[in-house]
DNA sequence: CTGATCTTTCAGTATTTACTGAAAACTCAG
DNA sequence: CTGAGTTTTCAGTAAATACTGAAAGATCAG
């Protein structure tokens, strides 16, 4: 049954968009497809009904899959008697957009932050270099800080992290407060 | 004159990170690679000086600014009694990452919030059509209050904004220790 | 063990995306 | 205006990525 007459529409366009969307993001057309359609199911799909729902093939749903799970982005469940793997999506979003960001740090900043720190060991023996060292430098500790600071937001409770959030313009009016009468923070 | 003769192998290894780690992010390998090159320089650079220390063709060059451009990552400047573009990339690294959040936002966030938004408007007739909208309202909170947040600290003057980095677990205290006596926040 | 059921791998193909060279378009000094 | 210097466009081609079907690999009930 194809995903046209089996899936309400309102559900269609929600993955569809995530199909769309998916290469802006690191993963493919297909992958974003499969997340989506497990991420609004009411309970958790095998491959068999992925691949029918949205006309893929076998293969490459279970590619998806791989991918999703590497991802972490989707989890493994096995029904009683029944040999076939479910999978479905954390219902916590709190707790999926914790794992996002710790994946795509994990994949796309730290990579960067180590080669820019072997960059920084070297010494510069032109002007050139001493620039681009000092650029490289600036970028460094930039990124340093934020992944410090989101480390430290990450291990907040959902709650917690929320109230945080809410907190911005405030948190903000008190160091604007603040700060004539203490430098040192 | 080739990329390996002119440009210092410091720099040599940041602009072959950018090229490789470009397609993670939403950009191909040459546009972060010509990235990488005006981000290290000391001075404005103009197409054919990248197109010649990159060996890209000079069209493949001009691609490459264009989209650098619209993303605001670079700038377009003129050089006294020279008729060619100059570019070079804004020099406050919080600055750079103000700009790529804003435009990462508008150009992967905004997009799935309108289509979040749109599909709440409608009303399910189903038991999975609900749960779906519910997963997708879930979703769309999620974002939106991420945003809010942002917003307020993207207002922030640089050094305040670190300010607030700085304070991630000091905050944090600050609210377990409150909790107790006021739960409305 | 055997064979039924399910998942993964992979070589080949299709599709998409990136890149180039040639030509068109623009810009401005003379 | 003219034309030399410069940038942009675009059709064609190259390269990378995604997808498929067939076959191999697991797993497990009987």
């Amino acid at each position: 049954m194809p995903i046209s007459d089996q899936i309400p529409s309102l559900n269609r366009e929600f993955i569809a968009h995530f199909g769309e969307m998916g290469s802006k993001w690191g993963i493919n057309r297909t992958v974003g497809q499969i997340y989506a359609l497990i991420y609004v199911s009411p309970q958790a799909l095998n491959a068999d009904e992925i691949a029918e729902a949205l006309e893929f093939s076998r293969s490459n749903v279970s590619m998806g899959l791989k991918e999703l799970q590497a991802w972490r982005l989707v989890r493994l469940r096995h029904q009683a008697g029944d040999r076939r793997e479910y999978f479905e999506a954390p219902a916590d979003v709190w707790e999926i957009f914790r794992v996002l960001a710790e994946e795509r740090r994990r994949r796309e900043i730290e990579p960067t932050l180590s080669m820019l720190r072997s960059a920084l060991l070297e010494s510069p023996s032109t002007d050139a270099e001493r620039h681009a060292q000092q650029r490289m430098r600036e970028m460094h500790d930039l990124i340093d800080r934020l992944m410090t600071w989101f480390d430290d937001v990450q291990k907040l409770a959902p709650e917690t992290a929320m109230q945080l959030m809410g907190m911005g313009a405030t948190v903000t009016k008190v160091l604007e407060f603040k700060r004539p009468f203490d430098r040192s923070i």
